[in-house]
Order: C-alpha cells, then structure tokens, then sequence
DNA sequence: CTGGTTTCTTGACCTAGATCAAGGTAGACA
DNA sequence: TGTCTACCTTGATCTAGGTCAAGAAACCAG
C-alpha cells in the first residue's frame, strides 16, 4: 500500500492512533483490494487466513447449515474490521454486499503486527465489544421481537450505520438512503422469510412511516413511530 | 484479594500470563465477593460499574425489552469474565443462576489496568472474539433451527461448557450433568415457550435420545443422534 | 422499444409453535 | 407426615408467519 495518511478510513479504522512509522510498517503488509458485488472474501470453515479494513462498500458476515438454511450475523461498513484474527478456522463468511474496496492483510502477518502493538490491539478490542454488544441486541431481536418490531429495528439500524459511514454523521442520509440488502438478505438477516419481509414493508408503507421510492431506497417519514415500533408495539 | 497465585481459576482466567507482581497488584484491586442464585450484579443500562471473573458458578447475561419480554444472550461459567469494560452504560444484565463465587473489580481501575497491560487486554480480546463466535451461532439457532434442533444444540452445548469446566475437561460430566437453567431460562435463551421446552425434551426422552432422572439432571444416551438433530433435521 | 430474466408483491392455505387451561410432582417446611 | 408452593407436563385451541403459487414491476440486452 502506497500510503497510508492519504487513507479514507484513516481516522475511523483501527489503525488510527498508530505512530506514521508504525503505519508505514503496517501499510507495507496490506494491499488495497477491489472486490464486487456477491464476491466472497472468507469462507466459513476454511482457515483462517485474511483479515481486512473496509474502505468503501458495505459486505455480510454469515453462517450456514448443512441443508442451506442461512443466517446473517452481521454486516460489515467503511472502517470496519473483517475477518478472525488470532483462530485457525473463520467460524463464519464474508461476502460483498456491494462493490467494495478492502484493505487486506493475511492473518499470521496482522497477529504478529498486533501483538506487537496494544495501541492496535485496544482499538480492535473495542471494536469487537461494541461488535459484541451489536449482535446481542439482535439475538434479542431473532429471539423475541414481531415481524414488524425486527423490520423496524432494521430501517433505524441501517439508516444510522450508514448515516455514520462519512466523516461526520451525515444527516442528509439518516431519513433517506439505499439498503445495500435485497430482500432475500434482509429475511436472512431477520430470520424471516422474503415474503412476510415484503408484506411487512408493504404495511409500514400503507401507514405512511415509510416510502419505498424504488426496490433499494427507503425514506423514513415518521422515525418516532418507527422506533415505538422497533422497541415495543 | 489475598493471593491470587491459589486462585482454582488462575491457569484459565485472563489473569493467566501475568507476572507474579504484576497478579499482585491486580489482586489489591479486585475483591472476592459470593453471590445468591438469583442476585444480579450488573444491571442493564445502568452504568457500568463493575467487571469480574467467575471464580466459581454460572450466570447469565440478559437483555430484556420495555413490555418485560427477556432474551438470554450469554451464559457465563467458572474463569470467564464478566462485565462490559471501555463504556458507560451496560447493555445487558448479568444475574447468578447458581450460587456464585466472583473476583470483582471496579471498572474504572480495570480499564486503567488493563491499558497499561498488553498481555491482559490480548487475553480479553481473545476471549471476546470467542465470545462474539459463540453470540453468532447462537444468532443462527435463533433465526433458522426448530425447536427440537435448538434443544439439542442446548443440550450439547451445556454437555461441553460444564465439562470443560475443571482443570482438564472432565469427561464424566460430558453425558451427566445438572442444568443451570429452569425451564423459563431455557425458553428465554432459546426464543421459545416454556411448553415448547417441555414438550421437546419429552420427546427426546420418549425417542432414547436422553434420561432426564429429575428436573434438573440430564443424561446424553445418543450423543451421535442429538449432535445430528442440532446440526440439520 | 421489446422480450427475457430476475426480483418483488400479493393471495390462499397450512403448520410449528404460542397461548390458554388444567393437572402433576418434587422439594421445603411445619 | 402432610400440605404448600413453585415448577413442570400435558392437552386443546389459536395464530403469526411459513409455504406454495401466481402475477406484476423493475432491469437488462439487443
């Protein structure tokens, strides 16, 4: 990688904080890669041997059984990490939800660069508490939560990430924005099936607390009655 | 804290790896504190005020919504650690399930602690990247398995987790153990009715599968069979 | 613009698991 | 030793969301 201080993600990813020297070591293991849309990046059960920044471009992390049946455990934004470090084996996938550009480091070479540096090690420990936190909430969701409570929760969840992917929180974005998930995704993401996503978004639709301009975009119109809907009913 | 060399969890516990005076100088912030089955120690939204390690016990991590409905997103045994540590506010409870024994330490002197320890913060990183594989499979059984599946899942899970529990993973408990949980607490981590739980594992019980002598006591018969049912159909 | 493909919506019907409602049963305590 | 109480099981019924089956939009290539 060429350098490092130019970087879009720079303040946000887990390398802020490092020294420009130490930076330029670690840029020197990474490599900028472009990746397409439904391009996988890690597969589930492989070894483990990638690890990533997402510059631009937003992809899933999921897990699958035997028989096909697919659950998305998570989706991944700019300045996020992606991949297991410190495991053989990635007990889940990564996949591109859009086309997407990753700065990627092989496993062993990012475990030994982040033993070696706490400051690293802190900020990606951070990042998978919070990660952590994230996929508590919506174990709580595919636990317990209505149809209409999960697709709710969905619109108010991707509206502030993505709104949250500029250098600032973008505003502009917070009530208006594409989903990067078809439907089929957000039925594997809410352990739901594509159509009772459809009718549910249909409903939200009739109620006027959202518009569904076209297949990707959203505008929320009423995000109070959206989110006394995504806590309760 | 006395000394922390005698601690029965200091070879598994993030503690593990640190220096003799280093140990010494978390030792004097943590305090060993037992605790009732039913006593809640951390309380969801409140501040975080604390973390610990398990010494002795199982517990369990619970986020619930404003109308009462709780999900269980994590049950906590001896030399895991508990508590959300780099942020204010708790997003979840955590509350004994058995009599507990737990080495406590303000949060605030963790966090400072643990900054100025490399090798502790990489042993909590482990331990929540372990911690986040686990949440996600569990998103998994959550959104996609039956009812049979995710108690056969359970079943093998909770057969794994108690056996690892001493010194060695201790294989007389692997198809012979108590569960911590009552019937409501299954339900709760499983995202279904207390009935559905019943009826389940009546049915394995009625199919060889497992003995269940009494409330709490279960018997794995057919650990192939029931690791077939937790995986597909 | 047109025909073909993919994705989404809508309708009719079905089922796994929820809900409602009695009973059992096992500890606990007098 | 009985009886209280907190769990647990079982049965009957209901329903949210799944499944199956057409269409209808959007998207694309020529």
């Amino acid at each position: 990688m060429k350098d490092c201080s130019q970087c879009v993600v720079r303040n946000r990813a887990i390398c802020a904080g490092l020294l420009p020297d130490e930076l330029e070591v670690l840029g020197r293991l990474g490599r900028k890669q472009l990746v397409q849309r439904g391009q996988t990046v890690v597969w589930e059960g492989e070894e483990s041997l990638i690890v990533a920044n997402v510059i631009e471009g937003v992809l899933k992390v999921s897990m699958s059984m035997t028989d096909g049946r697919e659950q998305i455990v998570g989706v991944v934004f700019p300045s996020d990490f992606i991949g297991r470090p410190f495991g053989k084996a990635s007990p889940y996938s990564v996949t591109a939800l859009t086309d997407a550009e990753l700065c990627i480091f092989t496993r062993s070479a990012f475990d030994i660069f982040a033993r070696e540096h706490p400051e690293l090690e802190h900020k990606l420990l951070r990042r998978t508490l919070e990660e952590l936190d994230r996929a508590r909430e919506w174990m709580l969701l595919l636990g317990k939560k209505s149809a209409s409570e999960r697709i709710a929760t969905l619109l108010l969840e991707m509206s502030t990430r993505l709104s949250e992917q500029g250098c600032h929180a973008n505003p502009a974005v917070l009530n208006r924005f594409d989903l990067p998930l078809d439907r089929q995704q957000i039925g594997d993401l809410l352990g739901l099936t594509i159509e009772t996503v459809s009718r549910q978004m249909t409903k939200l639709k009739s109620a006027g607390l959202i518009d569904l301009p076209d297949r990707k975009h959203v505008i929320i119109n009423d995000r109070m009655r959206l989110s006394d809907l995504a806590m309760a009913a």
